[in-house]
DNA sequence: CGATACCCCTAGCATTCCAAGGGAAGCTTA
DNA sequence: TAAGCTTCCCTTGGAATGCTAGGGGTATCG
């Protein structure tokens, strides 16, 4: 499959891992799949992006990591959320939800403001 | 006034600067200031940002620029869509409406997905 | 036994947003 | 008239981070 070039991923990949995690412990390979099935295939996340940003996120204390063994026994390192990544996870969302409004207040406008507001 | 931190804005602000431009000819002042009244005040675009952006946009011919007096008889540079813009425009705001839907599907799904789904 | 799926990681590149500067011209207000 | 605010334009350097392109290893299936 193709993988789609998401330059918007930034801003919003933390708190889709932080979601993804919400449901229970993960492995990483797991993360990504889950994001891929419940946005219908449309976010696919590049390992190189995955990986890096799960370090990033238990270097802020916002997961926690253990090995352990996956459904298909083999080795897989699993992350947890940390309360502090639960509260992250909160304000992440909330700011996405604000700044998504925002912008489609700006792109989905049928009307210009007055001239005078912008001068 | 608090300049909001807008680390989404990648991918966006191509899109929103286009955007304001299909009402007509604006300068950069007051492509910051449409932008910011159609968000009501949640998007405020850094100069530091916006210039660059403009020069981007007017070197891939989505752009033309040209010189003219504002307003306030002030010397100002003002910024018209070409048709390749206005495509891309299009384009764009596709785009993101897709990438913003699949966000959400993550971001506020209330069920985890089935186990097996996800492996 | 070869291919495929499962799993982890890193180095370097490219992009681009932001902070922080600088400049100039007109208007207001004390 | 001097100070200061608003309107306008621009550049430089730093920081962040997603992607490309590699590396590795293990289980399972045909």
């Amino acid at each position: 499959m193709e993988t789609a070039k998401l330059e918007f991923l930034r801003g919003t990949l933390d708190a889709l891992i932080l979601k993804a995690l919400v449901w229970g412990p993960l492995h990483g390979y797991a993360i990504t799949n889950l994001i891929r099935r419940q946005s219908d295939d449309a976010l696919l996340l590049e390992e190189g992006t995955l990986y890096p940003a799960l370090w990033r996120l238990e270097s802020k204390g916002l997961l926690e990591a253990e090995w352990g063994l996956s459904n298909n026994n083999r080795k897989a390192k699993f992350y947890r959320l940390t309360p502090d990544g639960r509260r992250q996870l909160r304000r992440e969302v909330a700011t996405w939800e604000a700044y998504a409004a925002a912008v489609a207040k700006v792109l989905e406008a049928t009307q210009p403001p007055l001239a005078e507001e912008i001068r």
